[in-house]
DNA sequence: AGAAAGAGCACCGATCTGGTGCCAATTGAC
DNA sequence: GTCAATTGGCACCAGATCGGTGCTCTTTCT
């Protein structure tokens, strides 16, 4: 339905904690607790994040969850492309390319193809753009695009 | 998933064609024949396209659809308005703040709402700012935005 | 009258989503 | 060494969503 999931949600207010922490190893407990958001599913999600090297884990008595890099070197695509996969937009369309070329079955008459890809490409990038610096400080980062042309369609 | 629907990708294949008849009516059977689509899903596509008024209906033998307004009029965001409702990036939001407030029950710890907010409104607009025409003449609608600043971030 | 088209509703199976249970492995504190 | 707290891994569940279909009714042209 064009919507992030819980997972990522979580995720994110889990990373957008530790920005805060830096250097320090938060338990998934703390965080639940912190934000009423169910233990079990957000240590699920810290250990996927962890699977993708977004965030160092370490186990024990006093283990837990850190950032891996400083917050302005994640984005929230990766974030998004760890806990839910790269988004597609239209069943036939693969993030990376496949070099084997489209197995669509509604192809070569399907007319919209092309054009989805590059809205889908629009919202990713947008979401590559966006750090976890700029969920922290937002004023940070006010958009630095300029209008040209008023009457432009932007893809 | 942050992916959109099959409905989505119909509605659309069924828009763009459209534009090439404007005027004439054309049938569900024409369009999922030419474009190998589910005729009764898309039946069903379109019938929503019609209550949004994004499309006209006519009944009979010689009936169809017909796009109700210039390709230029009618934009991606309100297709996907009408075919699954107005994207959610996080279950907390709503499209159209509720006067009401947030009846989120994380708030007021939750961190990310705003930031995640302005995701989905940079989303948002980026589907509305898509017409059916752009889909149609691509090159009629390449960026026009320029950078301005390189190493600023977006939302 | 008959054919062709949309309108409405109910329904189905598959998949995804949010969430939980259980147990093993690790590690610091006592 | 023992214990408690933590992450890791797997399986599992209920509900929602998604893609798709069946059937019937109404409308309209021929």
């Amino acid at each position: 339905m064009l919507q992030l999931t819980k997972r990522t949600e979580y995720g994110l207010i889990a990373l957008v904690h530790m920005v805060d922490r830096r250097g320090d190893f938060v338990s998934a407990r703390e965080i639940s607790e912190r934000y009423h958001v169910p233990r079990r599913l957000l240590a699920e999600v810290l250990k996927d994040l962890a699977r993708a090297e977004v965030v160092d884990s370490q186990r024990g008595a006093t283990g837990g969850y850190a950032l891996a890099r400083p917050a302005e070197e994640v984005t929230v695509g990766e974030v998004v492309a760890a806990l839910e996969g790269a988004p597609k937009l239209a069943g036939c369309e693969t993030l990376e390319p496949s070099s084997a070329g489209g197995e669509c079955d509604l192809e070569p008459s399907c007319p919209i193809r092309s054009p989805l890809q590059r809205i889908r490409e629009g919202i990713w990038q947008q979401m590559q753009r966006t750090t976890l610096r700029s969920l922290v400080e937002p004023v940070f980062h006010i958009t630095n695009l300029k209008r040209v042309d008023p009457e432009s369609t932007l893809i």
